[in-house]
RNA sequence: GCCGGAGUGGCGGAAUUGGCAGACGCAAGGGACUUAAAAUCCCUCGUUCCAAAAGAGCGUACCGGUUCGAGUCCGGUCUCCGGCACCA
């Protein structure tokens, strides 16, 4: 053992004891309770930052943590390997796509590895290998034939830079997720997930999503956003048509005064007979915040009260959503109120909150019962001045609603949507804003499209014994105009699989989402050995043990797009018969980001931080202990150089204890549990060390607070180097001590708690050593300090033993000559014992 | 606008179920060692009053409430962060 801590040395020399003897490699053992440990794979951009750092040093914790508690873990690591930076690197680098990742590849796995992280790579997977983007397509197909893939002509948001178009999740506010350039609307055929089919049990199960944070939840929930409300026939006057509306309001339905339609709806063109007009209104649609309306010169009839309202066409009337058209009530709707106030609309209340009615005064006693009889009909300009700030969207009581008036709002509703099922006039329905899972990409490096078009046979899939279509390398890319493919005769050109005739290949591929959403799937088979087909007649397979994930760790950027579609695809996947769960993630843990000066760590704003740089002064151990320490694992982490240095100093302490004692700590003594003839300092240092077993542990189990017990350890540590071993039973505590401190920051630092256990004596490796115990008796603190109040001002402290009474504690308290002297002659009323904790003595003026 | 989350020393952050506010670390100040510096070790470190000590007062964004007792619970206000956003 060396006086110096040279972490570059043992750091190498225990990450290849690691990986000779393989310590990390997990096998399947269906006697063992198991437990899936998993990070959010990275893309190989080809170096890796503190954010990756701080992810996969909590995965570690918890994988090493899990492994010494007795759990078979499962720790994969791999690649999200196809994606734009890969093509925009051929183009500016002229290097192939495939090269350039694989090189990344290369460099980030020697990085990963020298932060020593427990992976077992025996499991990797690569998203951009033929062996795995096979299976996007083996799945594309077996959706394909269950109508969970189709295709179909829509507007898809299109980014000009890229030229590519993008999913709904990929547009952030207007503008492209990855180049920030303003996203437009065009219109191409595309193939689409069905991923609505599933809106409901995805909204449900987020019920079961207990381990979730709360608020992911919520983003889950409010992005499949479910409308519960009815739709109804409005028939237009003129013309044998019926325009559908959907309302959540249908207690408002007595008060629509016009009609609004997209220019997008099939209506539109029939109605309009002026196109330039309509242009003018398309060209508007869904980016401005002023509302534009185009009167169509035709009527609409109520059908419930038989008023006659115009039709407008107007721009903030989306067609994607509901059904293309709504009724306009202005009264209670602030859009509808400021279009009318636009375009010189009326405008009828019918609905007047409880206090306006209340404040009429009818009666004296102004019950409500009283009130749905005597109720006279409301004029509606006597009731107007309530809408003076604009339009009352909140629950009342209807008025000027024929049968329905009187009633309040949420019974209105259900009598109003049963008399409109009963009539014909329309039905109850639910409506998501989820969409279906727009996944062509007009990109090369991606999953090619298993799918090829025939002239005589139409849309031809690709059968599954032909899998994997393979992305041919012998292409240019050059980012401009269409997808490479389209040049590739080798690869366009084909036969059709059912005529034989001269055929042509999907130039589409896949979102690279797909390949994220089932990767911790992939994980359970191992390197190579993916096969879905053998898992449908084998269900004691890996993946039936494995699954679900029990811990999953990543950033919260994640909350919608990569979680849901994982949510989805499982789902897929468990109805075609392959797996038994329902829910890919058992827990989710979001980790902060990692901030410096105030902002995200980023190129652009040129704060970031090396990771290699850091471990090349510092090293692993102390780059992880600090990224765990300075905060808790779900909130920013605020970079500090200097908090740095303080992680490097408690790790060099550590180094000297030990160096400093190395010889009577290698003698092989027995740590008895028995603490017989302790001095005090002994006593104390061997209760200190239960103690901090006992809430290293419980802060790991809760929550994974690994600060505080980071923070414990450096408590325990100062106790430490405190004492001074003199007897022989000193020696066997101050071993006991040393031997629990390294245990327990192993997950934290593992390669120093290798280095150290081994120094005092011990065989590698620490990681095949149990978790500690600790002794619920022996952490118990001999005497009590007790903070004695009057009321509830802190004036005194007293020490009892642990095990006496209330009374007795009162009594010494009221005897403590400081609170005699404050007590005085005051009356005391009434005297509080919290155990453990203080004494309250409450005293008169 | 709607829905979440958060406001604690100079800083990062602690504080099971309401019970000693500020653990642990960083920075700062003082001291020891050293020719000197670095490193290391020891001491101080929320704030006000007092020369100092003893002691006392104030203090968890702000205002009010419940309670013997509130950083924690309730009502209201402000600020910051995140998500969604013409969703009918």
């Amino acid at each position: 053992m060396e006086e110096r801590y040279d972490p570059q040395k043992i750091e190498l020399k225990w990450q290849r004891y690691w990986a000779e003897e393989g310590i990390y490699k997990t096998e399947l053992n269906l006697l063992k309770r198991k437990f899936y440990c998993l990070e959010m794979f990275p893309y190989p951009s080809g170096e890796i930052h503190m954010g990756h750092v701080r992810n996969y040093a909590i995965g570690d914790v918890i994988a090493r943590y899990k492994r010494m508690r007795g759990y078979n873990v499962l720790h994969p690591m791999g690649w999200d390997a196809f994606g734009l930076p890969a093509e925009n690197a051929a183009i500016k680098h002229g290097v192939h796509p495939s090269e350039w990742t694989h090189k990344n590849i290369e460099n980030m796995k020697i990085q990963l590895n020298r932060i020593g992280l427990s992976y077992d790579w025996e499991k990797e997977v690569t998203t951009c290998s033929p062996e795995y983007y096979k299976w996007n397509q083996w799945f594309f197909l077996k959706m394909l034939k269950k109508d969970l893939a189709y295709r179909k002509y829509s507007y898809v948001n299109w980014c000009p830079s890229c030229a590519t178009v993008l999913a709904n999740e990929q547009v952030i506010d207007e503008k492209c997720w990855r180049c920030e350039s303003i996203v437009i609307q065009k219109k191409l055929e595309q193939w689409f997930f069905r991923i609505t089919q599933y809106a409901e049990e995805l909204l449900q199960s987020c019920d079961e999503l207990s381990g979730w944070p709360e608020r992911v939840v919520l983003m889950q929930k409010n992005w499949i956003g479910k409308g519960e409300g009815v739709e109804v026939d409005f028939p237009v006057e003129g013309i044998d048509e019926q325009l559908k509306i959907f309302t959540t309001r249908p207690d408002t339905l007595f008060g629509v005064t016009f009609m609004c339609i997209a220019p997008e709806h099939p209506l539109s063109e029939k109605l309009v007979e002026d196109t330039h007009k309509l242009e003018a209104v398309k060209v508007r649609y869904g980016k401005e915040e002023e509302k534009i309306g185009l009167f169509t010169g035709y009527y609409a009839i109520n059908p419930l009260n038989g008023d006659k309202v115009p039709v407008y066409i107007a721009n903030f009337v989306l067609m994607e959503y509901g059904t293309g058209a709504i009724m306009s009530v202005p009264a209670h709707d602030q859009r509808d109120f400021e279009f009318a106030e636009k375009y010189d609309l009326p405008v009828k209340v019918v609905i007047v909150p409880e206090e306006v009615i209340m404040n009429r005064g009818h009666g004296e006693s102004g019950t409500r019962g009283d009130k749905d009889v005597h109720s006279p009909p409301f004029h509606p300009f006597s009731v107007s001045p309530f809408l003076q700030n604009g339009a009352y969207e909140g629950e009342g009581i209807l008025v000027d609603s024929g049968q329905f008036t009187t009633l309040e709002s949420d019974i209105a509703r259900e009598r109003i949507i049963r008399f409109i099922e009963k009539k014909g006039f329309g039905k109850a329905v639910v409506h998501y804003k989820l969409r279906d899972w727009g996944v062509s990409r007009q990109r090369y490096w991606g999953t090619p499209i298993p799918v090829i078009y025939c002239d005589k046979c139409g849309i031809v899939p690709v059968p599954e014994e032909d899998l994997p279509v393979i992305l041919p390398m012998d292409v240019r890319v050059t980012g401009k105009g269409g997808s490479p493919l389209l040049e590739s005769e080798t690869f366009l050109n084909t036969e059709c699989p059912k005529c034989g005739g001269r055929a042509r290949r999907e130039t589409d591929t896949m979102d690279t989402f797909v390949d994220s959403s089932w990767y911790f799937i992939a994980y359970c088979f191992g390197k190579g050995n993916i096969n879905f087909k053998s898992a449908i007649s084998n269900q004691q397979s890996a993946i039936s043990y494995w699954m679900p994930v029990d811990q999953y760790i990543g950033g919260v950027e994640h909350a919608v797009l990569h979680l849901l579609y994982s949510r989805f695809f499982t789902r897929v996947i468990r109805d075609l018969g392959l797996i038994n769960v329902s829910e890919p993630f058992q827990n989710l843990l979001t980790q902060g980001m990692v901030i410096k000066d105030g902002a995200k760590m980023s190129k652009s704003k040129g704060n970031v931080v090396d990771p290699n740089y850091l471990i090349e002064k510092y090293g692993a151990d102390t780059s992880r202990l600090f990224s765990l320490f300075a905060a808790p694992p779900e909130k920013d982490l605020e970079w500090s150089d200097k908090g740095v240095e303080g992680a490097n100093r408690f790790l060099n302490r550590l180094w000297g204890v030990v160096y400093k004692n190395r010889e009577a700590l290698s003698v092989n003594r027995e740590t008895t549990e028995e603490s017989i003839h302790l001095t005090p300092p002994a006593s104390r240092l061997y209760r200190k060390t239960h103690q901090t077993i006992k809430k290293v542990t419980r802060d790991i189990e809760r929550e994974y607070h690994f600060n505080t017990a980071i923070a414990g350890l450096m408590e325990l540590l100062n106790e430490m180097t405190s004492f001074e071993p003199k007897s022989d039973e000193d020696w066997v505590t101050f071993k006991f001590s040393t031997e629990k401190i390294l245990l327990l920051l192993s997950p934290f630092s593992p390669h120093i708690a290798e280095e150290l256990w081994e120094a005092i004596g011990n065989k590698p490796s620490i990681f095949e050593q149990k978790w500690p115990d600790w002794d619920e008796e022996a952490a118990k603190e001999e005497r009590i300090e007790l903070v004695v109040q009057i009321n509830g001002k802190l004036r005194s402290k007293i020490m009892i033993s642990p095990g006496i009474s209330d009374d007795e504690i009162k009594e010494i308290a009221l005897s403590d000559q400081k609170i005699k002297e404050i007590v005085g002659t005051k009356a005391i009323k009434k005297v509080i014992v919290v155990r453990g904790k203080l004494v309250n003595i409450v005293v008169g003026e």
